[in-house]
DNA sequence: CTGAAAGCGCTAACAG
DNA sequence: CTGTTAGCGCTTTCAG
């Protein structure tokens, strides 16, 4: 017997019920054989590693959603490599062709600024899965898995306005982001349609717990009427409550805020945060799903997925 | 002209002011020439890659930390693997050998529960550079990085017996842990001594959010009298705040809140949380440092440091 | 079903 | 300083 044998017997290219079989993985586990994947993905290719390529694992967001991909990956029998690329442009397809050098299995991305028609082409060209966690232009190659993100900014639209607020502020991070463009959109079409008359101040800064604290001073210092606040996400209105916190503005009482992801820590802040809610574990697990699934070949056209969202009313806003 | 000689020019084992050189750079570039990092991985017997083994990156500890390191370990030529093994101590070692198969260059560990001396030993017989973030048993032959546990606990004992509070509780994980276990020790010699008097009570439970809330809880039903509480980390302060919050406790009017860590979300806190500092960034960097020296031979015994901590003192205590 | 042989892309030891 | 050769550990033709 060689070790030809040996390795399709390992790899179950062999009757199951097989002699042979039986001696090479009785053999194996008495000689605490372990398979080098080096090896393997030397000549296959590929490794089975996911590359989770995000601006800042620090946005809480991205930290639950890293839990949940590494989980299912792990269980899957991929493993994660994290990488943080900052909102450089530059850096992000550097980092994308270091994960391609690397024969990565998978990719998962979340693209700030995000790529043009030609980019998504040439991105799909490498050959490797990609899943982006946006909304794709009509007809990308690349699958996508992402929530609702226009619905969740009309519901705050219709609970801000429902709350009473008239004078209202939207802090986001680069609208050129999908997702960021949709939540504005969605909320900005709500409130033009039910209060016309509703005065509204667009805030754009880094889409962090820092931006938000910039965005809100700024908020403060020159539209201080503002009464109703939509943060595009967590971290940003994280931030926004720290600012108005050191400003002595009251949440609710002075300024409603309302966030966007629903991360585990929007129930500490001060007050708890209501917030959008949007179900990263599951995000997490279709996104390593569809690797997965292409990695196994059992899946050839990009597969594009868009969960539901849900407003959750915590103690951040109030009726004016 | 072969490919070794490429091969030794790419690898600059080759005069700098070669001819052969230049034309050997001249035409990577040209042809845009990307090495393979698995071949040569497969012939040097290890990859450039860092595996970060905690047990939930949800820990915004180690959220923070896990910047950090992606950060340096992408600027010395590494990446980083994460790995998610809860407090499964058998998963745990599992993941260990995973990383071990796969060749990782050096790996960063935050065991919980810690290995005992023979394990250390194990451990280090892998030959692969290991850097633990808790303090070692004497003459360790990992190199470990951390900060001052002990003088933390200390701090916050002299603190809170300074405000005058006499009953005390401590919220924790394992004591099993190092870093816990040198915490409470600083906390209780210190109030032992200062306040002989002093009534102390200890609730271990999960080091995370949600044990941060159960222990909180647990405290207001058994122990509704104590005035003064040290959690271990921040996410248990964390999940303290949430607890008591609910509970319609006041922080800091009816109970003095401190944590440990100072991660970037305790300033968001409600209130704003008093927490000992430790700085995170730079010991994400000495572990990356040391795997780097490690790697490149240019290092051999395990070293051993320590960071300082100082207490910032925010709004989440008072006097009584 | 099994063995022999080739080769994935790279580095290193050894001669020239 | 350069070329030749071998080999890292694995999978996969291709014959038997």
């Amino acid at each position: 017997m060689d070790i030809s044998t040996a390795s399709r017997a390992l790899n179950g290219r062999i009757g199951p019920r097989s002699k042979v079989r039986e001696r090479v993985l009785e053999a194996a586990r008495r000689l605490n054989y372990r398979p080098n994947p080096l090896g393997r993905a030397l000549v296959l290719g590929r490794t089975r590693t996911i590359g989770l390529l995000v601006s800042d694992i620090r946005n809480p967001f991205m930290t639950d959603l890293a839990r949940a991909v590494e989980e299912t990956a792990h269980q899957a029998g991929f493993d994660l490599l994290l990488c943080n690329s900052g909102l450089d442009r530059d850096k992000q397809m550097q980092y994308f062709s270091a994960l391609l050098d690397k024969r990565v299995g998978g990719l998962i991305l979340n693209f700030v600024p995000p790529l043009d028609r030609a980019q998504h082409q040439q991105i799909a060209a490498s050959g490797i899965p990609v899943v982006l966690l946006s909304p794709a232009p009509r007809g990308s190659p690349l699958s996508t898995v992402c929530c609702e993100n226009l619905r969740g900014g009309e519901l705050v639209g219709e609970y801000l306005i429902r709350l009473g607020h008239r004078r209202l502020a939207h802090l986001t991070g680069s609208l050129a982001h999908p997702n960021f463009a949709a939540r504005w959109r969605g909320f900005r079409r709500t409130v033009r349609t039910l209060a016309p008359e509703c005065q509204l101040v667009l805030l754009r800064g880094m889409h962090d717990f820092q931006g938000g604290y910039a965005m809100a001073q700024g908020l403060l210092r020159h539209h201080p009427h503002v009464t109703g606040v939509f943060a595009a996400n967590d971290a940003i209105a994280f931030g926004a409550l720290a600012a108005f916190h050191a400003a002595g503005v009251k949440i609710p009482d002075d300024v409603s805020l309302v966030g966007f992801d629903d991360v585990e820590l929007a129930s500490i802040a001060h007050p708890p945060l209501t917030t959008v809610h949007q179900p990263v574990a599951e995000i997490g697990r279709a996104a390593v799903e569809i690797i997965s699934r292409h990695w196994h070949n059992a899946l050839s056209a990009p597969v594009h997925l868009r969960f539901s969202v849900s407003l959750v009313e915590r103690d951040s806003c109030r009726a004016i």
